[in-house]
DNA sequence: TTCAGGATGTACT
DNA sequence: GTACATCCTGAAC
C-alpha cells in the first residue's frame, strides 16, 4: 500500500525528513484532491533540540500532539495567522516531529489555487505559479491545512503522505535522490541548535 | 532587485 | 508584555 502509516514515521526524525523528499502529500477536501510532491522538511526532536516546541519534556495545550503517535498530523497557528504542518515521528512519548515547508503542485492545481489565490490556476501569473507552495504556511493555505486536522493520524485523515499515486501515474519515490542539507529556517533563537543541519530540500 | 515593517493569535514569562 | 518553526506590501534602489 502507498499510503504512509506510522510504521513509517516510527524511526529517527532526521532520517524520516530525508526520507519524505519526493513523497506525496495528498489533501482530500470536498472538492476534490490536491497533491504535492514534498520538496522540504525539517526536521524537529524535543529530546535535544531547543528548537523544538517540547524542548525539554516541555507540556502544553500545544504541544501535547509533539507526543502522540508516530504519523500523527501536528498543525499549530504561527505569528497569529499562518499554520505550519508537521508529522509526528518516533515513539509515542518522543516528542519529534517533521515540519512540511515546501512542495510543488502536481495534481489539482486549480483547486489549490483557488485557496492560495482565489482564482483559478490559469489567471496566476509565472510568479505567482512559482511560488505557489514555497514556505509552510503558503503550502498550508494552498492545501486548506489548518488546526481541525491537528492529533488526526495522516493513515486514516483527509490529509496523508503516500509514496507514488499510482492512480494519478504518480510513481513511488526512486533511489537516491538527490538532495541538500543545511540550517533550518526561522531559528535563530535556539543557541547551537540553530546550527543542526537538519533542513533537506530537493536539488 | 532587496529590505523594513506590520499584521495577528497563542504561548509563555 | 514579549516572542514566535511567517508572509505580504510598499519604498528605495
Amino acid at each position: 500500500m502507498a499510503r504512509l502509516d506510522g510504521g513509517f514515521f516510527l524511526r529517527d526524525t532526521v532520517e524520516a525528513a530525508r526520507d519524505l523528499l519526493g513523497r506525496y502529500l495528498v489533501r482530500e477536501t470536498e472538492e476534490g484532491l490536491i497533491v504535492c510532491r514534498v520538496t522540504e522538511t525539517e526536521a524537529y526532536v524535543g529530546a535535544v533540540d531547543k528548537a523544538c516546541h517540547a524542548y525539554g519534556g516541555r507540556m502544553t495545550e500545544r504541544t501535547r500532539t509533539l507526543y502522540a503517535a508516530p504519523g500523527t498530523i501536528y498543525v499549530y497557528l504561527i505569528y497569529g495567522m499562518y499554520h505550519c504542518l508537521n508529522v509526528v515521528t518516533e515513539a509515542e512519548g518522543a516528542a519529534a516531529a517533521v515540519l512540511i515547508r515546501g512542495g510543488e503542485i502536481v495534481y489539482g492545481e486549480d483547486r489549490a489555487a483557488a485557496r492560495r489565490f482565489g482564482v483559478p490556476a490559469a489567471a496566476l501569473t509565472p510568479a505567482q505559479r512559482r511560488i505557489f507552495s514555497d514556505g509552510p504556511g503558503k503550502l498550508c493555505k494552498a492545501l486548506g491545512i489548518d488546526r481541525s486536522l491537528n492529533g488526526l493520524p495522516a493513515a486514516s485523515s483527509p490529509l496523508y503522505f503516500s509514496d507514488g499515486l499510482p492512480e494519478l501515474g504518480l510513481p513511488p519515490r526512486r533511489e537516491g535522490l538527490p538532495f541538500r542539507t543545511g540550517r533550518r529556517i526561522g531559528i535563530d533563537y535556539a543557541q547551537e541548535a540553530a546550527d543542526f543541519p537538519w533542513r533537506f530540500w530537493l536539488a
